[in-house]
DNA sequence: TTCGTATATTACCCATCGGTAATAAAAAGT
DNA sequence: ACTTTTTATTACCGATGGGTAATATACGAA
């Protein structure tokens, strides 16, 4: 809330040595931030606490008066990020359309997300580094997420806005289609997120779709969303 | 050769106190095979070179007879199911035919490769836990199969076998697709490895294929390939 | 000031695990 | 039989890193 510290993106809240009030749960997000960026670029096992509270401009220790050990922390980045997707699920839910409508909304949703550092927790981070009950709860949310999908194609294929196909498999094949974004996405890179989404909606849905959503008239259909200045 | 040992799957060439004499390439193969299975279901960090060395019927240091590292044991897996797709590669470069076609044929074997531990490995080991060295080289493998989805759009876009559409973004759509059947392929699961490698290619370049290769007659398309006896 | 609480630090513990040294026991060569 | 080479074993080292104990410092309240 005070500025005594500008700095553009994602700081420490703890300044090298100086006021350092702020609310607890700003330090734990701050922790978190932290954590996910460096779990992510350095791998989990690559990342020693002793790294986190470094950035942090604290020591390891410290940590320790937020969470109660290594693997929470990363069980909760992987949560938020697992909550965030949820929050999709349900605006779509309630927003009603066709399956396929739902299924384009997940996929842009979903996409946007694994574009985002606790997106992709969820699909780069490795469960067997949780303790069980914690695997537990993680396993269960992919699960949801995973219906979701199926949900979708099912209810498109019902209500005939998606030709009959194998439900299960084209999940799994969307699924890891924009799971694998959580692979190879890079800020800053050539391809902006939106893009990418829109994108990955037409492009996954066409094989899909009992007819196109672009007008099959002249010219081979493309997909419509705004800047595409990929290939030639 | 010899049926002294005639167990079924990848047996250990060390009997527990007995006729250990085989040949150095069998045995080296074999700490392969079980690094690999353990590594996978594990965890690379999760598994220590103790446990590999227990199913082997050997100790640790007997290790060190065949390999330089633990690393060197995950690069030699890694290897391995990158020769093997490589393979594949080069036969589909040879046998010719269209761009359609030879990205189909791309996407059933390497669908096929993915629901082996070799193939697995390609994508569920992390490249961080190489050394540079070795690391380089993975990441010139990888760009070389990332390469071959490309050319193969490419090429099918210019021959008129597929509609055109962002090259980049859609190898990274299927390619994303197939490497998630290395995290969730179960041996002896509902879906056979051949089942699925059809399925993929139909629905995943359905969507990209200027005509159908189903007759568009009378019911809506299915997959054509052997047995696909899923969903409803 | 003084107490209580929250939060940070320094110093340390210790289990794990990759890797090595010294050596024993087979296999293979002569 | 004998030496040599290969391959295994037992015993150990040493770094790493998660986690803890004891303690110091800052903050809010009275």
């Amino acid at each position: 809330m005070d500025g005594s510290a500008s700095s553009p993106t994602g700081q420490s809240p703890w300044m090298p040595f100086e006021s350092r009030r702020r609310a607890r749960d700003e330090k734990r997000e701050a922790v978190l931030r932290t954590a996910v960026a460096l779990f992510l670029d350095q791998g989990y096992h690559g990342t020693t606490l002793n790294h986190v509270a470094e950035r942090l401009n604290i020591t390891k220790p410290a940590l320790y008066n937020y969470f109660r050990s290594k693997d929470e922390i990363l069980y909760e980045c992987w949560a938020i990020g697992a909550e965030r997707v949820d929050e999709r699920i349900d605006e779509i839910a309630a927003a009603g359309g066709t399956g396929l409508q739902k299924l384009r909304k997940l996929i842009i949703g979903y996409a946007e997300m694994m574009t985002t550092d606790y997106g992709k927790s969820l699909v780069r981070f490795d469960v067997r580094d949780l303790t069980e009950h914690n695997r537990k709860i993680v396993r269960l949310a992919k699960k949801n997420i995973d219906r979701a999908f199926r949900d979708y194609i099912g209810q498109g294929i019902r209500d005939g806005s998606i030709r009959p196909c194998d439900v299960k498999l084209s999940a799994f094949a969307i699924a890891g289609a924009l799971n694998w974004i959580g692979h190879w996405y890079m800020p800053n890179g050539a391809l902006e997120a939106e893009a990418i989404a829109g994108e990955f909606a037409i492009r996954l849905t066409e094989g899909l779709a009992v007819k196109s959503t672009r007008k099959k008239a002249g010219k081979p259909p493309v997909g419509k969303c705004k800047s595409r200045g990929v290939s030639r």
